[in-house]
DNA sequence: GTGAAAGCGCTAACAA
DNA sequence: TTGTTAGCGCTTTCAC
């Protein structure tokens, strides 16, 4: 179909002609409204010539269709919402890149809104997509379990998927909410498992604040049960606010205990790359004297060097799955359980075996530079 | 105004009820839509009693307005259509969020499309958004000075702003198009008088492909500027595709030349900083054996160690200004010239001045370790 | 195969 | 101050 591609000068009138409706291509085309509307959308039977014609009519005219009559007519508007807490860290927009590209390959718009994690700024955003009646909702709220305006979408029964967060697994009593993610727990637990191989036995993580993010306190519980099943004591988390953005006292603190970890576990590259700059400003090196994993598999994190030690979530994908689960619920297919999409460990540089020399350099730890 | 925040359980039927109109509003009111309508906008003279009662009832049963019969009616959609090339990128990223704030402070929607740089689905993205009716669009696209869909937009009169492009400097004929960025060629020139204040001589410019981005092109202009200003002599760029991801050969190129530069200008971050891991893969160290700088201010810069130095383009406040500008123009208000927002240096460690070592370093380059 | 007409939900004249 | 009414541009029965 090549209608709604104007010339670049409509109709030889002056100045700026207002868009032609359909009403003035069946004019100029000699038939009725209904048979362009046919001929355009291939909707009912219409004659081979006259479709031709009423074709080549609007595109002489630069007609193009306003989706505003068609929508309100429809009550469909091709269009999805979506709400993340921010547009500008690379997960999210990695995510928002791979749900754009699916929309688009699926014919639909997507209408995009920032939440910061504040619950009124996702009831505002929420509430405002509503009102220009997106036919679904792609989110990230803090806690899927317990989310206001997830209760309200339940309620009006409008179709939405959730990416990133993991709600089930913390009250699997809950009428199960769509989400794609990865499976957080047990990448958790395997990239732990991974610094245990490397003969590390004091792990801390380092965390988001789980009030604030699910997954994270999934990511937690994976670490809790590694460690556990090696038969090791963990600690609990050092958790951090979404905003840090300079971590040295904390780090200062946790090195100055009287066991201090060979290894950290971030909860996310950014917080992990931070750490490795903080690490650094405190007379530590990474790996030599100590061992360092995130959680994301952020590219940036490929740049560094020795590059980030990761789990490697398919951001991207995650995106796409969750635009083709969306218009599966808005087609009215029941839903079939969340997707769970295939981690990856990235074996970089930032942990590597504990040595003697690792060991010595907690035995006589410097002292901070710049605390 | 309060209306169009429903309760949990609009009013006590059963499932899920179609979501109330304004007539249904209106009876439950017992009076005209035209009231309703005036009371929840305040468009018009309506008792006090009368209005609070309509609020009321509007409120009691979840009433929320269809934007799309209002918006069919006046013609205006309070949407802004956005096109980047990619969301992914952190310069984009950042900027798409700081449209998204000012866009939700103005009580607009964005409606955002990827368009990789790519002119059929730069084609495919404007025709979708205006369908939709957007009132204006806000992008960034190749070369604004040769760009069918400004083009199209120009004939159609459709407001739009550019972000990040600098069109009027190639072609000052052409009719101005209205752009926010920051001056990229005063930018670059100021960047590289910073590298031969420290003594660097041989510079050299590393670019995005300039068809691709009339801003490079810029900051190109300004690095000639500056070197022919300071007598020195000036090379051609090593123009890089967009996707580049290993600059190893080209590097290795370079450095192998007679006088190899002792100093790169990068025309954006992300090329720098992979710029920077690619040397250190060729036993290169940044800033010892050579300097370098890079263009945007992407906060990963501050992560690395030493910190990129970079022209830091007040990115958010570009996307904000965008709004601003947009939406003035869409008000009919008539374009006064484009918007240059300031820019400032980062002088961070990766240029650093040029010493005997350096030059040291390139009497006897070592020999590559993986080409 | 085609047309006439109703109406999606809303706003804005115009009347009262 | 309030109500009546005519569309905004489109799709979609229902006749023919």
């Amino acid at each position: 179909m090549h209608y709604g591609m104007p010339n670049p000068r409509p109709s030889g009138d002056s100045a700026f002609a207002k868009a032609p409706t359909i009403k003035e291509v069946a004019a100029a085309a000699g038939v009725s409204v209904a048979t362009v509307s046919r001929a355009l959308n291939a909707s009912g039977p219409v004659h081979g010539t006259t479709s031709a014609n009423v074709l080549a009519v609007a595109r002489r005219l630069g007609f193009r269709p306003n989706l505003m009559g068609r929508n309100l007519r429809t009550t469909r508007t091709c269009t999805l919402g979506v709400m993340l807490p921010t547009l500008n860290h690379p997960v999210f927009a990695e995510c928002l890149q791979g749900i754009e590209a699916q929309a688009q390959s699926q014919q639909q718009v997507i209408a995009v809104s920032a939440t910061g994690y504040q619950v009124d700024a996702e009831e505002r955003a929420s509430e405002r997509l509503l009102q220009q009646r997106v036919d679904g909702l792609i989110l990230t709220v803090a806690d899927a379990a317990h989310s206001s305006v997830l209760d309200k979408l339940d309620a009006e029964g409008v179709p939405y998927v959730l990416v990133f967060n993991q709600p089930g697994v913390t009250s699997p009593s809950l009428a199960a909410r769509p989400f794609v993610s990865v499976d957080n727990f047990l990448a958790g637990k395997k990239m732990v498992e991974h610094l245990l191989s490397l003969d590390h036995q004091r792990v801390h993580m380092l965390a988001g604040q789980f009030q604030q993010s699910d997954r994270s306190l999934q990511r937690f519980l994976g670490y809790q049960a590694a460690m556990s099943a090696a038969g090791l004591p963990w600690s609990p988390p050092l958790e951090l606010p979404f905003t840090t953005c300079d971590t040295r006292r904390e780090l200062q603190d946790l090195l100055d205990r009287r066991s201090p970890p060979t290894a950290l576990f971030c909860s996310n590259d950014q917080l992990a790359m931070t750490v490795i700059r903080d690490l650094r400003d405190l007379g530590l090196r990474v790996p030599d004297d100590i061992s360092l994993a995130g959680f994301d598999g952020v590219h940036m994190g490929e740049l560094l060097s020795p590059v980030l030690t990761t789990v490697v979530q398919p951001t991207a994908e995650i995106g796409r799955a969750a635009v083709d689960l969306l218009l599966q619920l808005i087609d009215g297919e029941c839903y079939l359980g969340p997707a769970l999409l295939h981690h990856t460990l990235r074996l970089g540089g930032t942990a590597s075996r504990r040595t003697q020399e690792h060991q010595a350099a907690f035995a006589s730890p410097p002292g901070p530079r710049t605390p």
